[in-house]
DNA sequence: GCAAAAGTGTTTAAAATACACCCATGA
DNA sequence: TCATGGGTGTATTTTAAACACTTTTGC
């Protein structure tokens, strides 16, 4: 999705603002990917600064978006893009797993609580390969900064999934002291 | 430095036209470090686009950059600057350090050769840290992408440093098979 | 001969990876 | 009872980190 830069706004709100158009949602986790500017990549002359954004799917109202003429994509499965933008999705894929090995952002994209078997799919939807569920639970779980909750998810299997929720007072606290998060 | 971005120009071009007119040097790495666009950074309205560049530093004429009154500075001791280029600046050595253990950047900013005592200071100045020489040394010549010369350089010792130059052909090779290359 | 930088291996600790079985439950 | 996804531990390999002495040579 797109817009144009209002002069009341920085660029960060403007992005905020497109978003919201389209989706509903008004606070959102934005990262920007970068700006685009070939010259003969729009009629007229444009600039593009890119944004990508984390969403709670579950959170999300699509109706709106189709009004819009928006749609879901699965980046396996991207459609040719006009201009730069196939460069655009390709910079955002890299981008977000460069980041997504440094910072826990896959939190965002998820509800407050959640459970181990989706989060290790999310990295595995991120990173585009699988994992071993042992080691990806070792890795998260002795980094103590999730608490497990006594519900479970059934929604998945019989037996049930255990939620978790993510602790960001640990996480802010282990990163002050300088501890290096990586997944 | 800085400058404005041309109609018949895309916004890299733009960057390298800039870093021509205060440097002399046409033929420059750059990458772009994002668009910053506070509302009330400036007078007038203004978005702009952050790239570094890498510089052979040898290479280097500074009276063209003394004549638009721009200045080396030391990133310890960085003056303050206006609006948002700290944070630019900020984000430029973030970047750069994440940059730099993912490729190998640092030859952009040495001749063709160079010792290993010479790029291991480069590589500390990145990172702001010191490096254990010996295990420097070892990392990089198992990668094997280093091809070591006959010549020594004197400048710095009585004994001379050997120097070696980056072999790219080896290093693309490698990257085609698959291997991640950190530093 | 001595100061100053270049060069060289080994040992230890930590992190990543590979791998296979039992558990709980709704149908 | 059985099919399905959830949960658990250990052994191995790889990688990172720590660490100290010898070499060369211009002065």
């Amino acid at each position: 999705m797109g817009g144009f830069v209002n002069a009341s706004e920085n660029i960060k709100e403007a992005a905020k603002r497109v978003v919201g158009e389209f989706t509903g949602i008004d606070d959102i986790y934005l990262e920007q990917v970068g700006a685009y500017g070939d010259i003969n990549r729009d009629v007229e002359r444009v600039i593009s600064i890119a944004y990508y954004a984390l969403v709670d799917i579950n959170k999300f109202d699509t109706s709106l978006a189709e009004k819009y003429d928006a749609r879901w994509a699965r980046i396996n499965q991207m459609p040719e893009l006009i201009f730069d933008h196939n460069q655009m999705v390709k910079d955002t894929i890299t981008q977000l797993q460069r980041r997504a090995s440094v910072k826990p952002i896959g939190f965002n994209l998820l509800c407050d609580q959640f459970t181990l078997p989706t989060l290790q799919s999310l990295y595995e939807s991120i990173y585009q390969e699988t994992i071993d569920k042992r080691n990806f639970r070792k890795k998260l779980l002795t980094m103590e900064i999730l608490e497990k909750l006594d519900e479970k998810d059934k929604s998945n299997s019989k037996r049930g999934a255990f939620y978790y929720q993510f602790n960001k007072e640990k996480y802010d606290q282990l990163i002050e002291q300088g501890m290096h998060f990586s997944l």
